[in-house]
DNA sequence: CTGAAAGCGCTTACAG
DNA sequence: CTGAAAGCGCTTACAG
C-alpha cells in the first residue's frame, strides 16, 4: 500500500455483507465458524473478508456476546521480582502458548504495582472472563472472594483450606522437598539445614514440611531452619549467616533453585567445597540450577506445562465445562554435581 | 458479602441513573468527569455508583467511543530473551507506571511467539489505540507500515532512516559507546577489541560506530570486532574466542552490560585479571553490571524513564497532540572496578 | 440454511 | 446543566 493512497474506512461486518450479497447474520455465522451456512455463501463471505481485509471489532463482539474473550494473569509480586524469577517466565510462556490456539487474549496484572484495589476492581469490572493467579500469598485474601464472581485458577495452592470451589494446578511440594532432602541424607550427611521459602505461601510451607519429614524419618534433628523469600539474594545472605554461626552444617536443602544458587555463592566465597564439605539440593530446574557452581541437584517441575494446564482449565471453566479442582503435576529428580 | 447471598445482576449505567434519579447521559458525564454537571446531581450519581458498586463496561464504552483505551507493547523477541533482559523489565515498569495514571491498559505482545502476521493483524484489528515497539530489528519492516494506521512510538531508533513520521525515544548510542571506549583508552590501553551488538538493530550498529570513532580518534586500530546478541552467553563465548586467538587484547568495550558480564566470566575462567590485564567497559547499568566480578564501569541509561516517556508520547499522539519525533535521553558514566 | 430485528451498555451531538 | 434519541459493530433467538 502506498503511503499516499487514501486510507479506506475500516471495513465492518456490514460492508462484508453487502459485498458478499448476504445478510450480516450470515457473515457473523461464517466469522464464528457456524455450521449452518451453505458452502456457496460461505465462499462468497470468505472472499469478501479477504478482499476487504476485514477484522471483527473486538469491543462490539464482546458487548454482543457478553464476554470479553480475554483473561487476566494476576501475579501479586512487584515487577522486579516477576522478571527476575524464571518460574514466572515459564508459566507465562505456557499460558501464552495455550491461549494462542484460542480466541482469548492475555492481560498481565502485576498487582502490587498500583493499589491492589485497582486490580480487584478491574477483575470485577467485567474486563476479563476469568483469571489465573500465581504466587498467591496468605494475605491476598481479596482474590479468594472474587472466586464467586469470576472463574479463577490458581498456580500453586492457596492458604485457605476451608474455601470450596477453588481450582489449583500444583506439584506435590511436600514430596518434592522430601525427596530432595533424602538425596542429601543419602550422602551420609547428618547436620542438616534448610533455607525455606516464604511461610505465607503454600510452596514455602509445604517444602519446609517435606524437609522436616525427611529429616525426622532419618532419625535426625534439623540443625537450622531459616526463612528466605525464594530469591538468590536471600539464599546468599542466609548461607552467610549459617556459616558465621558455625553450625558445622554438612547438608542443605534450599526450597528454590534461586536460593540454592545464592547459597552456593556464599559457600564459594567462604571457600567451602561443594559437595565435599556440604551437600546441597533444591527444587526447580531453571537457569539458576543449571548455571550455579557446581550445578544443582534438584527437583524439576515443569512450569511451562503448568501454565498450559492452568489456561486450559480456566478456558474450560469459562465455557461451563466441569474440571477437577486439583491438578497435581509430576516432578522428577535431576542429579547433578551439588549433592 | 455472604457466599449464599443471591448474586445481584451486574449494575449498569442505567441502574445507576434510575437510582440517582437522573438520565443516563448525566451518569455518563460524571463517570467521564465532565464539568457540565450540577453538584447536586453529581453527588447523587456518585452515591448511587458507590452503593451499586458500579464499574463501567469497557466493551460498551470502547464501542461507543470508537477507541479501546488500551495500547500494545510489542517486543519482537522470544519469551526467554524478553524475561532474561533487565532492560525490558525496566521499560515495562516505566510504561506501566505512566499508564497507571491514565485510563489505558497495556497488552504485551511478544511477537515471535505466534506468527508475526497474527501480531500485525491484531494491531490492525482495532484492538488497541496505539503501539509501543521495543527492540526493533531491521527485518521487522511489517511494523513500519502500521505507522500509517496506528500511532506508534519506538524504543530505540529504527533502521529505516527514510521513513517519516516515526517517533522514537532513544539515547545517543554513538556518544555512549565512544565515552565508554575512551575510558579504556584513558587507561593507556592500545590493543582494543569490542563485543558489538546485533547489527540489525540501531543500538548494535551505533555502539559499534562509537567504539570505532574513539579508537580512531586515539590514533589506534581495533584489534578485534566481534558481533554478539546482547546476551551474557554471547559475551562469554566471544571473549573465550578472543582469548584463544591470542590477540593480546588489553582493552574491551562490550556493547551491553550483559555481554560484559559474560566476557568477565570468560576472563575469570581463563585466569585473566581485570582490570590489571584487561580493562573493560560497557553500556547499561543493570544487575549484570553491578553483580559482575569485578563490577562494570559502564554507561548508565534509564530504561524505566524511557518507558515512561514512550508511553507519554504515545498517549499524547493518540489524543491528537503534537509531540517531537526524536526524544534523546541523557546517559551518565558510572565508574566502577572493571576499567 | 438465511434474514429482519432486537439488543448488548455505553457516549454524544442536538435541542432546550 | 440536562435529557431523548441515535448510534457504535456485533450476535442471536425467532421465524421462515
Amino acid at each position: 500500500m502506498s503511503m499516499h493512497e487514501a486510507r479506506s474506512p475500516k471495513p465492518t461486518l456490514e460492508l462484508v455483507a453487502e459485498r458478499a450479497g448476504v445478510s450480516r447474520a450470515t457473515v457473523s455465522r461464517v466469522v464464528n465458524g457456524s455450521e449452518r451456512v451453505k458452502p456457496a455463501a460461505r465462499r462468497a463471505v470468505e472472499l469478501a473478508i479477504r478482499e476487504l481485509n476485514y477484522v471483527p471489532n473486538r469491543a462490539a463482539r464482546s458487548l454482543a456476546q457478553g464476554r470479553t474473550n480475554s483473561v487476566a494473569l494476576v501475579v501479586p509480586e512487584n515487577t522486579a521480582k516477576f522478571f527476575a524469577d524464571p518460574y514466572f517466565a515459564k508459566v507465562v510462556q505456557g499460558v501464552a502458548r495455550y491461549l494462542a490456539g484460542t480466541e482469548f487474549m492475555l492481560t498481565l496484572l502485576l498487582s502490587t504495582e498500583a493499589d491492589p484495589a485497582k486490580t480487584t476492581r478491574y477483575l470485577q469490572g467485567g474486563n476479563v472472563d476469568g483469571a489465573l493467579v500465581l504466587s498467591h500469598h496468605a494475605d491476598d485474601r481479596s482474590y479468594a472472594d472474587l472466586g464467586n464472581v469470576l472463574p479463577m485458577v490458581y498456580g500453586g495452592r492457596t492458604m485457605s483450606t476451608d474455601q470450596k470451589d477453588i481450582y489449583v494446578v500444583d506439584i506435590d511440594n511436600i514430596a518434592a522437598a522430601k525427596q530432595a532432602t533424602e538425596v542429601v541424607i543419602g550422602q551420609g550427611r547428618t547436620k542438616l539445614a534448610t533455607i525455606a521459602g516464604p511461610q505465607d505461601m503454600g510452596a514455602g510451607l509445604d517444602r519446609l514440611v517435606g524437609f522436616k519429614q525427611a529429616v525426622q524419618n532419618a532419625g535426625l534433628e534439623p540443625v537450622a531452619i531459616e526463612i528466605g523469600d525464594f530469591t538468590p539474594a536471600s539464599g546468599r545472605r542466609i548461607m552467610r549467616q549459617l556459616l558465621d554461626a558455625n553450625l558445622a552444617v554438612d547438608g542443605l536443602f534450599a526450597a528454590s533453585a534461586q536460593m540454592g544458587f545464592g547459597a552456593l555463592q556464599a559457600l564459594a566465597e567462604a571457600g567451602v567445597k561443594v559437595p565435599e564439605d556440604i551437600s546441597v539440593t533444591s527444587v526447580d530446574d531453571d537457569s539458576f540450577a543449571r548455571s550455579s557452581t557446581p550445578p544443582l541437584t534438584t527437583i524439576a517441575q515443569n512450569p511451562e506445562r503448568q501454565g498450559e494446564i492452568m489456561a486450559e482449565l480456566l478456558i474450560k471453566r469459562i465455557n461451563g465445562e466441569q474440571v477437577p479442582e486439583w491438578s497435581i503435576m509430576d516432578t522428577k529428580l535431576v542429579l547433578r554435581a551439588s549433592h
